[in-house]
DNA sequence: ATTGGCTTGCAAGATTACTTGCATAGCGTT
DNA sequence: AACGCTATGCAAGTAATCTTGCAAGCCAAT
């Protein structure tokens, strides 16, 4: 049984003491989990006597076991990109694949400081009422392209990948009106194209997303909806797609989840959620 | 200054138990991190006053001071597919980019359980060797063949995306031979006009990579060079292309990496490796 | 205002973990 | 065979951590 688990048994027995301890651990799980009883009495003002009673309730035989149960469901037992990030500097070519890994990790889970469930479903929503969505991408991007056209094609989405130059390019978003919407991808610098795209879209009435790295804040003109995180990689070298592509796919599975035409209100989980769909 | 590069400076002074002690600490050091001076010395048999004693000898004020060091080193302060994945069981839908970015990290995480640097090495050589390059992708994964494909040109490639059905796709691989290669995409079944693509390889002997999930090893043929590894998300479900790109990261690098032409041996880190490409 | 119950601090004692002086065993050299 | 040196175990002492009996303070009810 969870350290949560338990904690929920008792929850309506707990003194304020014991509901403020509660509240560090599951704030800090890995400090509590690497600290002492006193460590954790001190971080709300209260006596370790008071750490060690709250053991008790909850059923453990003491503190350490406490703190053992907390070690066992909080620090993970393998974390290679940890292991290499924090202890090696950059690795002989050796290590090529353990480095490549521990940076995308590294990334990844830097996205949610950056882009939330609310601005992802507020983008979704955007795009499921879209009579028809442009997708606009240049350079790497264009995978990305690739992949969130076939995903929203498989929607039932009506979408126009945006390719060529100039007068062809004019010609596509001839088109675009306020019912439609568009969707573009924007990472070393703004894409040729980019401004006057977005311009027309403004002027027309179109909802514009932007999936961005560092660069998004910076882009003219703002796009409606703008979900950007930095890539895996520095600035000036090697960036892969794999931030990006989680907010992708992120945004297609809450355009899955919000679409009223799939019914899936009703689901409990992810991975119902992601069992009808694709 | 890391607990690694302190045992480096004084590697050659340790004596035999020291050095079994040392390597526990790089094999398990979450365990290590979470015990004792008892638990470890007991690892390898020896008494804790040894452990004690190679604290000081690394520099530190006590056991303590080299444990503490460890878990600053090699027990994360943030994580969040742990913390999500480890406490709570499937998340609700106020979730939705938690759990996306737990699931990659979860099977990136697994990725070197499957392909090491040794396969991608070997297979960076077979393309560095190809004349030409042709890419063959179906379904999702064009957007990986849109992404390599634009990768291997920067780096001077000659590629050929093969695309269309039947006649098309036969009239294209007439100019393969054996100074060519192949790299081919297969996620959830083997795709249609693999086999024979993979037999026509065969027969002009042009050798061929296959970047795979689970299906990998039941593809027939089976390819000279098969690197996969299975990816986010369960087998009936929505699943990411994460997994496979990070793979064809590491074979772009590689190829970058041992590429003679680019004068990178004398590189040494990652960071500059990626520098000079792209 | 009084009383009862509960929460939490205090401090003594218990337990656990670690350090260090000393001694022994083993190994290499002469 | 003898000797010197090093590594490591032992055990006593130290330090750290935790537990629990007791008591004080606070709060709510009467």
């Amino acid at each position: 049984m969870s350290v949560l688990e338990r904690v929920k048994d008792v929850a309506d027995s707990l003194t304020p003491a014991e509901q403020l301890l509660i509240k560090q651990v599951i704030a800090s799980p890995r400090d509590i989990a690497l600290g002492t009883a006193s460590d954790l009495a001190h971080r709300i003002g209260v006596h370790e006597a008071t750490a060690s009673r709250l053991a008790k309730k909850l059923g453990y035989p003491n503190y350490a076991g406490f703190r053992a149960a907390i070690q066992e469901e909080f620090i993970v037992r393998t974390d290679p990109a940890t292991r290499v990030r924090n202890t090696l500097q950059q690795t002989s070519t050796a290590g090529l694949l353990t480095d490549l890994v521990g940076r995308e990790m590294e990334a990844l889970a830097g996205l949610e400081s950056y882009v939330d469930d609310g601005k992802i479903i507020a983008a979704a929503r955007v795009l499921l009422k879209a009579r028809r969505i442009y997708i606009f991408a240049r350079g790497n991007a264009e995978a990305l392209a690739v992949l969130i056209d076939r995903r929203l094609r498989r929607m039932g989405r009506d979408t126009v990948v945006l390719e060529g130059e100039g007068r062809d390019l004019a010609e596509q978003v001839l088109g675009m009106s306020a019912s439609d919407s568009i969707v573009g991808f924007a990472f070393r610098r703004q894409p040729t194209h980019y401004g006057p795209l977005m311009n027309h879209a403004r002027s027309v009435g179109a909802a514009s997303v932007v999936i961005s790295g560092s660069v998004g804040p910076s882009l003219v003109p703002a796009a409606d909806h703008l979900l950007f995180a930095p890539r895996a990689g520095s600035q000036d070298a090697f960036q892969t797609l794999t931030v990006p592509m989680a907010i992708c796919n992120g945004l297609v599975l809450s355009m899955a989840k919000e679409d009223p035409k799939a019914s899936l209100q009703h689901l409990e989980t992810l991975g119902q959620l992601i069992d009808t769909f694709d």
